[in-house]
DNA sequence: GTACGCCTGGATGTATACATAAAAAATATA
DNA sequence: TATATTTTTTATGTATACATCCAGGCGTAC
């Protein structure tokens, strides 16, 4: 009864992998809610996993920011404000940007501008067709889209600057596929889709020229789409629910 | 006999921060060498904790980026080429800069603005004299340092970017700290301090005239001058060891 | 002399027991 | 009825036991 049916990529991990994914799935998808205190025997009770290995995914989900901590002990569910999510935003374009400047600065290789290319070949062949974004057009552009910026935190080179990245794009609302279903029902989706991915080309062309400054500004200005996906948001709250995590966003 | 003797801040704190400081202290005073598999048995022998708390004080280290975990099973000391410590402070600087743009844009309010002042004067006044820069003024400088770096962050009053912050200045090499003791045995030294200390105080100037974009260039200025103490550090190997954390350093 | 395989020692990951301390509930009281 | 207080319940932090697995050494065979 606790094995999991599911032929999921947590087949054969560890409990304490497997009590992180489903920690966090459990967080994302509201079935603890923002400002809950975790209970450790609830949780391995729900999950089969015994203590122990729960303990680490909830260190580890502090580290990465989704918890915090209680004074009395314990952890209770992050909250968080529009205007940390805003930050968040900023600091992954931020960080992309960085990284955009090191690796046009210090040069990218052929075979890396070459898949970076290819990336984006693929998403504007995506896009090309003028009709209704159906579901599976939708999700072979969210899939090239995470790939980009998986390409561009490779060009940079840097294993501390990944390891920055990474932790950056973890907040689900900062990462850069967090607001693209947002984005995806707006009515002129397909054209706000282009830009971005016109901007994606922008910055394998300043790559290529080791053009830091332009790589840089042109990472920053690409992580405001999210930020106008965030107003529009605000604007019609009836698409929040479109956010993941959406249920750990308060106003303030 | 485990009884730690020392009146330090470790007196009545949980056995996992005590397992966390002792940990670091370990890693960054070289008693674990770089590369070298941390056994939790003997680490816990060593210092009289049980496994347990020891075990969630080395998964907060993996996510402080001092160790790396191993494929099959435990984790290892970190080795730090130059130019991961290059990165790690350039990525410092970019945070920081990031930082005084959004307090900059923001507004800071005047309290702050005042003890950031303060502490622009104060150092000046450590650094007044020509007679040469005693142990004592140098402490006085490092600690005055610390805290305009520690104001920087609260100005711009966001936890997450303080949050990404604090991990950018986590690694000893990125921290702001961190190179001063090379910096100070140059035979210029007072004179790169004052220098320094000018920054600081034209990034209050930015910050009061909610100028975004002349602070973040500041930031990321100031940020350099770890770049140079590095620099200096390959030059002249005997310096080595004033780095924290000294014996991470591999070359590459 | 070298390569292969077995075997022993040790380490990791996990479960569990227990003491302390916090939170919640229930009772008594103004 | 609201509040203060005591009691009960529950959660956390820590230590420890144990199974599995990895690494390294020793012996053997070629």
């Amino acid at each position: 009864m606790p094995e999991t049916p599911t032929p999921s990529s947590e087949e054969n991990a560890s409990q304490t992998v497997r009590a992180l994914l489903r920690l966090r799935e459990m967080i994302l998808d509201g079935e603890l809610s923002a400002g809950e205190r975790i209970s450790e025997p609830v949780v391995a009770e729900l999950t089969g996993i015994s203590r122990t290995p729960i303990r680490t995914a909830l260190v580890r989900l502090q580290e990465e920011g989704l918890l915090e901590p209680i004074r009395s002990g314990g952890f209770r569910v992050r909250a968080f404000s529009l205007d940390e999510i805003r930050d968040a935003i900023e600091i992954r374009g931020t960080m992309e940007g960085l990284a955009a400047r090191l690796a046009a600065e210090r040069g990218v290789s052929s075979e890396r501008l070459a898949r970076l290319t290819a990336c984006v070949d693929e998403i504007d062949a995506v896009l090309a067709d003028d009709s209704g974004l159906s579901d599976t057009r939708f999700a072979a552009y969210v899939a090239g889209n995470a790939r980009f910026h998986e390409l561009l935190e490779q060009a940079c080179d840097s294993d501390v600057l990944r390891r920055q990245l990474d932790r950056a794009k973890s907040l689900p609302f900062a990462s850069p596929n967090g607001f693209l279903r947002v984005q995806a029902v707006a009515p002129d989706a397909l054209n706000t889709l282009r830009i971005a991915n016109a901007q994606h080309r922008a910055l394998v062309e300043a790559l290529s020229a080791r053009e830091g400054s332009r790589a840089e500004a042109l990472m920053r200005e690409h992580a405001r789409i999210a930020q106008r996906n965030l107003h529009a948001t605000l604007a019609n709250p009836g698409i929040k629910a479109l956010i993941p995590g959406a249920s750990l966003i308060v106003d303030s």
